[in-house]
RNA sequence: GCCGAAGUGGCGGAACUGGCAGACGCGCUGGACUCAAAAUCCAGUGGGAUUCACCUCCCGUGGGGGUUCAAGUCCCCCCUUCGGCACCA
């Protein structure tokens, strides 16, 4: 009885089949061995009001086919989906439509979840969570709390990077090319009071532990380069004639006799104290035009170096010589001391500096101990020169050396700087967690109690942003105003609320335990879980999402919250799908392919394979509207094997055998290193091979109905039920195979002369270098092919090769 | 400028620790089925020479060198594209 591929009634049917009977609902079942639990996570979306992205299902589908895998094969695996759904899209999008934020915000969950369900994947939806419910950020400011309490919240007042299009601070990691990462406006300068958290305090624990997690290294460097360490010497510098001492870093304490000027960033404290009545309008002057530069301004390529003498001279302990002090923008004040010495022989930028102002260049490094002229600054180590005592020592040794004297001399010490800064953590709009702080009149800064929490977002009309630098929620009057829980005096609350990244840097937390509401997840939950196994997402979060998860997990490790150091342990990155030509998708290019729109055409299971078909998971790729065919065609071509005979009893063809247990190896093995694209086109293999076969076994369609399920759960679920099987297919057992099967009987082996293919000759599996040999070099080709050659050697290669080199004997 | 990833048919991409380059899919060509078309099935499909008797040979994985019996894979130099950083002393 022939049936049509109808993927519309199908999908429908099975994914109501399973809501309601909660298939993919998980606990923590304490039976199960602790190396048999898995925590599958994707990065939880953003519900934009444009709905799902066919970037989406990429990272999701690959997800899902592991946890699927994984199930069938014996693990209790935690597979959740919820929505980062606080920010500054859906807040535009409010003040854009004249909606409430919380309102569009819950409508495109709703959206979005219908979305993601119409693909079939395997979260437990009992467990979703939204970062905006109260019930979910309360959690949230509990963790700022103890944030606070351990002094890694603080208030500042300092300048910050504002996007006055967004109308709020943003953090370093939000910025790119001195444009704001979200809307690429050029980002301003903005004194204004921030709360700030303290991720430099974990500085060295973020970059160390890099090395036990199996994250792609792109990343792993990335971030890295982000934290920045750089180890050195801080020296001081007597200043002359003046009772001051100035601080400098250097990473190469051995150039300090070729140091020939010192530079202050302009914002130096020490500036006007030093700075001599000749030169002081000059200094003035300079200072103030350096700050109203903006920073893009500022780190402009192929900027001219540009300073202004001070005056003054700081003596050089080495060697007593009066150097002069400049200050130019080149030296940045958030940074070491804010001061350095210049070695113009050995620093690209002092080179340049000294070169522009005429200032003396001193070789004290050279590549082979003499001096020569440099044409540029030799940056490179070798050894030393013109450095009194320490000549000739190779530059590790020196640092090393003059380190320590300098540190007996009290004049230095041995140093270590990171370039990354403080988390500013605060954004002057409505749609975010509020920060759980008052501001007392007596007390000062006090923060709400455990007890009062959550701390709600007013449910407001306005909440368009001031662009002041103050957050909307200032101007709610009876919002503002409250009571000290310290004093109980007149106190006004924190207007501020986090940024983005605060809901997702602990979501994975609660998904463990979604609806405990007396702690953020109970212990058992949390050793039950963490840390996540499998973490897969976009590459665009490197600096973002993933350093600031990482910062939390490693303080609520501090605090004996979490039992883990890490909290993703595996982390994969999902290329871009971009559009049909090649080129990033979006609105503005008209290049967007809507999946509910392919949904429609092609189905789901279709979506989904060819998602994971179109190349490597890691890979960009570009949509392509016919290649998709191809993978529906497959979908067809497996449901038309149902219209065959099919039958238990019948007589099982070795080849086919063989083939299933091929099949059933590479697709496990694939699946379990994400190579979803070959484990697909090995599916495809066998079923060309089926399709040739007038009537098929029925076990070993029912074992490849189970191989295909995590790709295309819904259609091989229907599959399942006529073959007279019970759903649910992801309930079932994955097929084993037995590995003598996996290889052909006949194996073909490549027979070479001197490298270049000659024939290739069918051979047992199992035969050994002699025989391999003998019957290669006994076929009539290569006999012909022999002929007036001497054989030279013969290399062989059991199973694969055999090569014989030759010479043409000459007569 | 610095750091990183990647360049394979008309296209997306395969090729395990060096061992038959182009699996699988799209597209294209021819054929079967059909009144016809769609769908499906069968055959072919890197380039060139030979002249098709499908036999044989040569070239071919961004370019140029090298190591090796053997290189898409290893080493050196260069080019292009993408991503990150951008005066961090």
């Amino acid at each position: 009885m022939s049936k049509n591929y109808d993927f519309l009634t199908i999908e429908k049917k099975w994914r109501e089949y399973w809501d309601q009977h909660k298939i993919f609902k998980v606990a923590e079942d304490p039976s199960i061995p602790e190396d048999k639990r898995l925590y599958v996570l994707d990065m939880f979306p953003y519900p934009s009001g444009s709905g799902l992205h066919v970037g989406h299902p990429e990272g999701y589908t690959a997800t899902d086919i592991y946890c699927r895998y994984k199930k069938m094969s014996g693990y209790n695996v935690l597979h959740p989906m919820g929505f980062d759904a606080f920010g500054l899209p859906a807040e535009n999008y409010a003040i854009q439509t004249g909606t409430h934020p919380s309102e569009t915000t819950y409508k495109n969950i709703d959206h979005f979840r219908g979305q993601i369900k119409a693909l079939g994947f395997c979260y437990d939806w009992d467990r979703e969570i939204s970062t905006c419910d109260a019930d979910y950020y309360k959690w949230t400011q509990w963790i700022f709390l103890q944030l606070f309490k351990k002094g890694l919240a603080y208030e500042a007042q300092m300048p910050i990077n504002w996007c006055p299009k967004c109308g709020t601070g943003l953090a370093n990691e939000e910025v790119k090319d001195g444009r704001c990462d979200r809307c690429d406006t050029p980002i301003e300068r903005k004194n204004i009071r921030q709360w700030i958290l303290k991720i430099t305090a974990y500085a060295e624990r973020l970059l160390k532990d890099l090395d036990v997690l199996d994250w792609n290294d792109s990343i792993k460097l990335m971030q890295e380069n982000w934290i920045g360490k750089s180890e050195g010497a801080e020296v001081d510098f007597e200043i002359s004639g003046l009772n001051e001492k100035l601080r400098v870093f250097t990473t190469r304490p051995d150039t300090l006799f070729g140091a020939t000027y010192m530079v202050l960033a302009p914002e130096h404290p020490l500036v006007g104290k030093l700075t001599t009545p000749e030169q002081k309008k000059a200094v003035e002057s300079y200072i103030k035009e350096a700050s109203r530069k903006s920073d893009l301004q500022r780190t402009e390529l192929n900027k001219e170096k540009s300073g202004v003498f001070t005056g003054a001279y700081a003596i050089n302990s080495v060697n007593q010589k009066q150097i002069p002090i400049w200050i130019s923008d080149y030296v940045l004040i958030s940074y070491g001391t804010g001061a350095i010495m210049a070695v113009p022989a050995h620093d690209e930028r002092d080179f340049e500096f000294a070169k522009k102002f005429g200032l003396p260049i001193i070789q004290v490094v050279s590549k082979d101990g003499s001096s020569y002229e440099l044409q540029e600054a030799e940056s490179t180590e070798g050894f030393a020169i013109g450095s009194g005592k320490y000549n000739g020592m190779k530059t590790a040794d020196f640092k090393k050396a003059i380190t320590e004297d300098l540190e007996k001399q009290g004049k230095g010490k041995k140093t270590i700087n990171y370039k990354l800064r403080d988390w500013v953590f605060s954004r002057q709009r409505y749609w975010g967690e509020p920060i759980p702080i008052v501001h007392c009149e007596k007390c000062g800064i006090v923060p709400l109690e455990e007890k009062d929490l959550p701390l709600k977002l007013p449910e407001v009309k306005t909440y368009k942003p001031t662009g002041t630098g103050e957050s909307p929620l200032a101007l709610i009057e009876d919002w503002v105003n409250t009571t000290c829980p310290k004093c109980g005096g007149r106190a006004k609350r924190e207007t501020n609320t986090m940024p983005q990244w605060a809901g997702s840097c602990w979501y994975y937390i609660r998904f463990t335990d979604p609806r405990n509401d007396k702690d953020l997840a109970s212990k058992s939950s949390m050793e039950y879980w963490l840390p996540v196994d499998l973490y897969i997402g976009g590459a665009e979060h490197a600096v973002l999402h993933l350093l600031y998860a990482r910062f939390w997990h490693k303080f609520l490790y501090d605090s004996g919250v979490v039992n883990t150091i890490e909290p993703f342990m595996t982390l994969r990155n999902q290329g871009m799908v971009l559009g049909e030509n090649g080129e990033k998708m979006s609105k503005s290019r008209g290049n967007v392919i809507n999946p509910d729109d392919v949904i429609a055409e092609h189905g789901a299971d279709t979506l989904r394979i060819y998602e994971m078909f179109m190349g490597p998971l890691s890979a960009d790729k570009p949509w392509n509207t016919q290649g998709i065919i191809g993978l529906r065609r497959f979908l067809e071509k497996v449901f038309r094997l149902f219209d065959k005979e099919i039958e238990e009893s019948l007589p099982v063809n070795d080849s086919i055998n063989r083939l299933l247990h091929k099949t059933i190896k590479i697709v496990g093995e694939r699946i379990d290193s994400l190579e979803f694209n070959t484990a697909i086109s090995q599916m495809m293999v066998f079923t060309n091979a089926l399709q040739k076969e007038e009537k098929i076994n029925k076990s070993i369609l029912r074992d490849f109905v189970k191989i295909l399920h995590p790709f295309a759960p819904f259609v091989t679920e229907e599959m399942w039920e006529m073959l007279g099987e019970r759903p649910s297919v992801l309930k079932t057992k994955w097929p084993s195979y037995r590995e003598e099967l996996t290889q052909d009987e006949k194996i073909a082996i490549a027979v070479q002369e001197n490298g270049k293919l000659r024939d290739t000759i069918f051979m047992s599996k199992d035969v050994t270098k002699q025989e391999m040999e003998e019957i290669a070099l006994n076929s009539d080709k290569m006999k012909k092919i022999l002929e007036n050659k001497e054989k030279i050697k013969v290399i062989s290669v059991p199973g694969k090769v055999v090569n014989v080199v030759t010479r043409i004997v000459t007569a």
